[in-house]
DNA sequence: CTGCTATAATAGAATTATTCTAAATTAGTA
DNA sequence: TACTAATTTAGAATAATTCTATTATAGCAG
């Protein structure tokens, strides 16, 4: 918790009461929140919220490299804020998103004739499939 | 081409001019269009088409596993009528998406604690980078 | 070939996720 | 303590997608 909050002292971040918040939810957070999921719980504690500064602090986190988007459910983007390389599971009945962590870098190779056309600079491994939950 | 339109002789869906022309435009079609664009393709010959045409015909697609929907971009859907197994990369400057054929099917394992919890039904790879044309 | 019916097309409204705007507020520095 | 650039807020705007109600038609049955 500190340590996420020392991250911004300085560099023209603002830790006002609304982003204090939000880092606090977001910290440790292994769920992959989406947008509306942080809103709700910045509401707790800030009733008057609007999205815009959900948005606004999501946005200034991710510029930071402190949080990333995850693109695996179609119908809306997920927040991690685990930013060490690693992979994502998702339950495609109930939508939850859950860690995948294992290495698969060294595996992961191109085919020459795409790795000739593009500087890389990522992947990710999305899996997908029914959760123990949805199946009893 | 006359297997695409074969595979849907029969089984309650109907071969309208409309379909059958998104049919075309998607037939080996491998620049992984948005809704939007397959839209603009079918206006050519259907200046009066709805968008709600593009999303019916897509989602019948995707309903008898003939095109694959993907969530590779943040900002929007890419759709490709190759539903062999395969994967992505994107150019994060002009969003193009290329396919990457390669197997990865058995370097892909999943770690113990996750597969004992999910009923796994694929996954995909996607890759980021910058292509040739954004660098020069 | 003709008529019937279930399916599809259309225009446009509705919904959902996200971004933008302009005015009021405030964190952090000087 | 005052100032200023950054942030918050409410709400409008935008973009992608879905829904609705009406009209049209593909494909089958006779």
């Amino acid at each position: 918790m500190m340590e996420i909050i020392n991250k911004f002292k300085g560099k023209g971040f603002k830790l006002t009461p609304q982003r204090l918040s939000i880092l606090k939810f977001l910290d440790g957070n292994t769920s992959h929140p989406t947008a509306e999921d942080i809103f709700k719980a910045l509401k707790k504690t800030h009733p008057t919220v609007s999205f815009a500064t959900v948005y606004n602090t999501v946005q200034a986190l991710r510029d930071r490299g402190e949080l990333q988007e995850i693109t695996i459910d179609p119908e809306k983007k997920h927040f991690d804020p685990n930013t060490a390389p690693h992979h994502h599971i998702m339950c495609t009945a109930c939508k939850r998103v859950e860690d995948v962590f294992a290495d698969y870098s060294s595996a992961l190779q191109l085919p020459e004739n795409v790795s000739k056309n593009f500087a890389v600079s990522g992947n990710h491994v999305d899996f997908y499939g029914i959760c123990k939950k949805c199946r009893s």
